[in-house]
RNA sequence: GGCCCCAUAGUCUAGCGGUUAGGACGUUGCCCUCUCACGGCAGUAACACGGGUUCGAAUCCCGUUGGGGCUGCCA
C-alpha cells in the first residue's frame, strides 16, 4: 500500500504516559518504515478533563523522544463545525436519531435490566420517534441507529493478530454520537478525523478493540473506506495489573526528570512487544529500518524498570562526558547550580559514567567534587579502624601532594566549544593523570606500602565515600589545595574519634 | 454477569510441525581490580492444564484454568 499515514491521538487529560508513548512510537516508526507520514491529533472534546498543560506535556514529551509529526497538530476542539455537518448527514439519512431520555431515566432503565439479568443497553425508546420543532428545543443527544437485522455482525481484521474480529450487532448499543452539550463523542469524532485526514493505518491500544466495530459501522454509514487496524497489547505493572501511579513513574516527563535518556526509553519501549530476532539495542534509525507489525507480540507486557535501567546505563556509557554534563544540567532543578563544563568535571564524569545507571545518579556521584567541602559520616567511617600508622601515612601523603608540581593540575584555558579543543584537553588530562600515577607509585614504594593497603584511606579522605572514581583521577580533579584541605580535615576527624 | 482478546523462565522475547527450546534483563559463582562499577567467562530458570489432529506438536484445532480489555452523554 502506498501513501501510508498513521496518527497518534491522545486526549490531554493527563501527562503522556509510557503506554501512550509506545503506541505513538509504533505509529511513528510504522509510517517511517513505509515512507509514509505520521500525524498528531489532540482529542480534546472532553472539556471537563482536558487541560492545556497536558497538551503541552504530550507535545514536549513526544519531541523529547524524537517522535515528530509530519504535519501540523490537529485539535478536535477546532473542528466542531465539521462534525456538525456529518451528523446532519446521518440524521437526514435516518442513520442517527435524536434521543430525549434523561440521564435519570436511562439510569432507571439500566438498573431494571441489570435486575432482570439482561444486558444494560439503551431500550430504544426514542429510536422511532419523529420529534417536532418544540421537542428539539429540549435537551437531547444524538444516537447512532445500529442495524438490528437478526444475525447481523460487524467486524474488522486486526493486523497484530492477523485475524478477523467480529461482534454480533446486538452486543452493540445505539451509542451516543453527540452529547447533550452538542459536542461529539469519541467514537464519532475519531472516525470523521481519521477518514478526513486520510489515515490508512490506526495503531492504538488494545482497549479500543471493542470500540472498533462501532467505528466500522460509522465508516460504512458515512460512506468512508475503513482504514486498517492494529491493536497493540497493553503495558501492565509489576503485579500484572493495569499500569498506574502506584507502580511508580508512569509519565514520560518523570523518566526525563529521573535521569533517563530518550534513546533508552525509546529502545526499551520498542522492545516491549516488538522484536527483531535476538537484537536488543536499537537506534531510532534501526527501529525504522526493521520495524514490522508482524513482529509485534499479541500478549500484554509487564513494565520492567530493571531492564530500562540497563539500557539507560548502556546509553550513558556510550556518551561523551561533555554531552553528559550538558544533559545533567538540562534536567537540573532551578535551584541547583549547573555543573561546570570543564576538563576536570568531564574527567570525573567520564570515569563515573560506567558506575551510574541514571543521570541523576551520575550527578550525585559528582557531589564530592562539585561541593567545595565534604562531611565525614560516622555511619560510613565507623566501619574502618584507623590507627597511628594511618596518621603517619596521611602526614607523608600530605607532603607528597604538596610537593607535586603545579603544572600537573594545570589544564590551561582551552576552548571546549569545539571538537579539537575538547580532544586536546582530553589529551592533556591523560598525560596529567599518567604522571600523577607514576609519581604516586614512586611515593608508595618509597614508603614501603601498596595501593591496595592505602587506597581506601585516601578514598575516604578525599570523598567521604567507599565508592569513588580511581584515586589518580580524584587527585587531578580536586587539585592540590583541596586535596590538602581534605587530608587535614580527615586527619582531624581520626584524631577526634580516637579520643 | 455478557462480549472480545491473550497465554514460552521472575521479566521482555526468539521459535512459525522434527531444535540439546535460542537471546536479553535480573540473579548466582569465578576472573579482572585501589573501591564500586564496567568488561570477560560460567551457571540458574520456561513451553499453564486437559483433550484431539499428526509418524511427530511449544508450534494446528477444541475445551478448562488464569490474566487483561470493554460493557459512559471518557478517550
Amino acid at each position: 500500500m502506498d501513501n501510508i499515514k498513521t496518527r497518534f491521538a491522545p486526549s490531554p487529560t493527563g501527562f503522556l504516559h509510557i503506554g501512550g508513548a509506545r503506541t505513538a512510537l509504533f505509529s511513528y516508526v510504522y509510517a517511517k518504515h513505509n515512507g509514509g507520514k505520521f500525524a498528531l491529533r489532540i482529542e480534546d472534546t472532553d472539556f471537563e478533563r482536558s487541560e492545556k498543560r497536558f497538551e503541552e506535556d504530550i507535545m514536549e514529551s513526544l519531541k523529547w523522544l524524537s517522535i515528530i509529526p509530519d504535519e501540523e497538530v490537529i485539535f478536535q476542539s477546532d473542528r466542531l463545525e465539521i462534525y456538525r455537518s456529518y451528523i446532519d448527514k446521518l440524521l437526514k439519512e435516518d442513520k442517527a436519531y435524536y434521543c430525549f431520555c434523561s440521564k435519570e431515566l436511562l439510569e432507571e432503565d439500566r438498573n431494571k435490566l441489570i435486575a432482570e439479568n439482561r444486558k444494560p443497553m439503551y431500550v430504544g425508546r426514542c429510536r422511532e420517534l419523529k420529534p417536532g420543532e418544540a421537542l428539539l428545543k429540549t435537551p437531547h443527544v444524538i444516537r447512532f441507529r445500529v442495524n438490528r437485522t437478526s444475525g447481523a455482525a460487524t467486524g474488522f481484521k486486526d493486523l497484530i493478530r492477523n485475524q478477523h474480529i467480529s461482534v454480533n450487532n446486538d452486543e452493540i448499543d445505539d451509542f451516543v454520537l453527540v452529547r447533550e452539550d452538542g459536542i461529539p463523542t469519541y467514537n464519532f469524532a475519531v472516525v470523521i478525523d481519521d477518514a478526513l485526514t486520510g489515515i490508512t493505518h490506526i495503531i492504538r491500544g488494545d482497549d479500543h478493540v471493542s470500540n472498533t466495530p462501532k467505528q466500522i459501522m460509522l465508516y460504512n454509514a458515512l460512506g468512508f473506506d475503513a482504514p486498517e487496524f492494529a491493536h497493540v497489547s497493553m503495558i501492565l505493572g509489576s503485579d500484572g495489573k493495569r499500569l498506574s501511579k502506584r507502580h511508580g513513574a508512569t509519565s514520560v516527563n518523570q523518566y526525563k526528570k529521573d535521569g533517563f535518556l530518550p534513546e533508552a526509553l525509546v529502545n526499551y519501549l520498542i522492545r516491549l512487544g516488538w522484536s527483531h530476532g535476538n537484537d536488543e539495542i536499537f537506534s531510532m534509525d534501526e527501529i525504522i529500518k526493521y520495524f514490522d507489525l508482524k513482529n509485534i507480540s499479541k500478549s500484554a507486557a509487564i513494565f520492567n524498570t530493571e531492564k530500562l535501567l540497563w539500557l539507560n546505563s548502556h546509553y550513558i556509557k556510550s556518551k561523551d562526558p561533555f554531552v553528559l554534563i550538558n544533559l545533567i544540567n538540562d534536567i537540573k532543578d532551578d535551584f541547583q547550580t549547573p555543573l561546570n563544563i570543564d576538563i576536570k568535571t568531564a574527567a570525573l564524569a567520564d570515569s563515573l559514567k560506567s558506575r551510574a545507571k541514571t543521570l541523576v545518579e551520575l550527578k550525585q556521584k559528582l557531589d564530592f567534587f562539585v561541593n567545595e567541602d565534604i562531611d565525614y559520616k560516622d555511619e560510613i567511617l565507623s566501619e574502618f579502624n584507623f590507627g597511628e600508622s594511618d596518621l603517619k601515612f596521611l602526614k607523608s601523603f600530605r607532603e607528597f601532594i604538596a610537593g607535586l608540581n603545579d603544572e600537573i593540575f594545570n589544564c590551561g584555558n582551552i576552548d571546549l566549544t569545539d571538537k579539537t579543543g575538547k580532544e586536546n584537553s582530553l589529551e592533556i588530562l591523560k598525560n596529567s593523570i599518567e604522571s600523577i600515577k607514576n609519581k604516586f607509585n614512586d611515593f608508595l614504594s618509597k614508603n614501603n606500602c601498596t595501593m591496595k593497603e592505602k587506597a581506601m584511606t585516601i578514598r575516604l579522605a578525599f570523598t567521604g565515600e567507599k565508592v569513588s572514581p580511581p584515586i589518580y583521577e580524584i587527585i587531578f580533579a580536586l587539585g592540590k589545595e583541596r586535596c590538602i584541605k581534605r587530608i587535614d580535615k580527615f586527619y582531624d576527624y581520626i584524631i577526634n574519634i580516637k579520643r
